[in-house]
DNA sequence: ATTGTTATGTACCGATCGGTATGGTATATA
DNA sequence: TATATACCATACCGATCGGTACATAACAAT
């Protein structure tokens, strides 16, 4: 639709370009605190010009929460194709530990922070990014699941045990993270968890 | 408990009483999340008379905060005082998991999720909460020293590491709550973060 | 009973919220 | 050039936001 619209007055802007605005503001604000102010100006657009492209405020957001799962998160994806168990657990926390740092980008975790809570109007936006997160531990779960079929983890504990334990150190550093530690801090407990993790421990 | 009001017109409502069920909807739907007719229809009292004794929003969210910190979240100073830096943390993370999943309170923790993103009105909330996390991650590593002092607590790694490191794990803890995960698996977390907390191993 | 003081209920304030109607403008097709 | 189509800017919508003015009601002190 985008693509083919070779009728009519062309878009003054490109709708990635201005999503990944967008996406800036939500990740900072959060969904409820980010104002429709806030994203045009932020975007350089107006207000009929996001309704006729995005749909509404919540359409943006989901839209910008598809390309942040693309872009800054990007290290969970490469992670989960690491040839071992060892190399996956390794990369998610390193990963983590690094993008969470990185200040060129708003703190913390989009996923985990741009609708924890809110006004019963964000109820859906608070529902489908509880259903990214389980998606994400269950993506998780079935890797490490194939990595035990596999020989390279340790049956002792559940794939799904594992994936959620994993999945709440990495969302409690995103919490950390809003807490202007520094990247070094952030490794450092990275660090701990890769050398006392359950069925890695011995080295 | 209303002692030195005895002039004029004595308040209708409890102030304590009013503050806890003003606790609840901050800790459901987040400081900017709570609106003051939320606030107001909850605790069953009219704006003037919230605003003459919690003075205005942000002063009654921090009244309800200290509340907070005193009774849903009271598992905390207990556990600094148990005997070893081991029965300190099993209590820390069993407690965690108790708190957070008991369905009479709202899912989460309201330290963390109350105020972690929002709009630029709330900053100074967000600051506030951030300094508690950290003051209490601090009387944690003070806690931990001591241990190190008296000699249950491996010295291998810094109390700061691992007061950190404990505080990143419950955190963590208090986003899967709000993702409606049971109680068993909240604790089933508990028990993996104990069994292989750095320091901890040998039993 | 009068007075002073404090609390309450109602009605209201300006500002901002998410969202839209409208009218002018720029382009492709014909 | 004529026309249809889509975009843009402005101004506006009702609702709600946090916060308050004001008149009245309930008490203590006198």
């Amino acid at each position: 639709m985008s693509k083919t619209s070779c009728v009519g007055r062309p878009k003054g802007f490109d709708v990635d370009d201005v999503l990944e605005k967008a996406l800036v503001v939500f990740w900072a604000k959060g969904y409820e605190g980010a104002s429709l102010s806030d994203l045009t100006k932020a975007m350089g657009i107006n207000k009929p010009s996001l309704y006729s492209t995005f749909g509404n405020k919540e359409g943006l957001f989901l839209k910008a929460v598809d390309l942040y799962e693309q872009r800054p998160c990007g290290y969970f994806r490469p992670a989960l194709e690491e040839a071992t168990a060892k190399a996956v657990i390794t990369a998610m926390l390193n990963g983590a530990a690094q993008s969470l740092a990185d200040h060129n980008n708003p703190q913390g975790c989009m996923l985990n922070q741009s609708a924890l809570t809110g006004s019963d109007d964000c109820e859906s936006v608070k529902q489908a990014l509880i259903s990214r997160r389980r998606n994400h531990q269950n993506e998780l779960k079935i890797r490490l699941e194939l990595a035990q079929q596999q020989g390279d983890l340790t049956t002792a504990y559940s794939a799904e045990s594992l994936a959620q334990y994993l999945a709440t150190i990495i969302q409690g550093m995103t919490i950390q993270a809003t807490n202007c530690i520094s990247a070094a801090e952030l490794q450092n407990i990275a660090d701990l968890a890769l050398s006392h993790f359950p069925g890695l421990e011995q080295n």
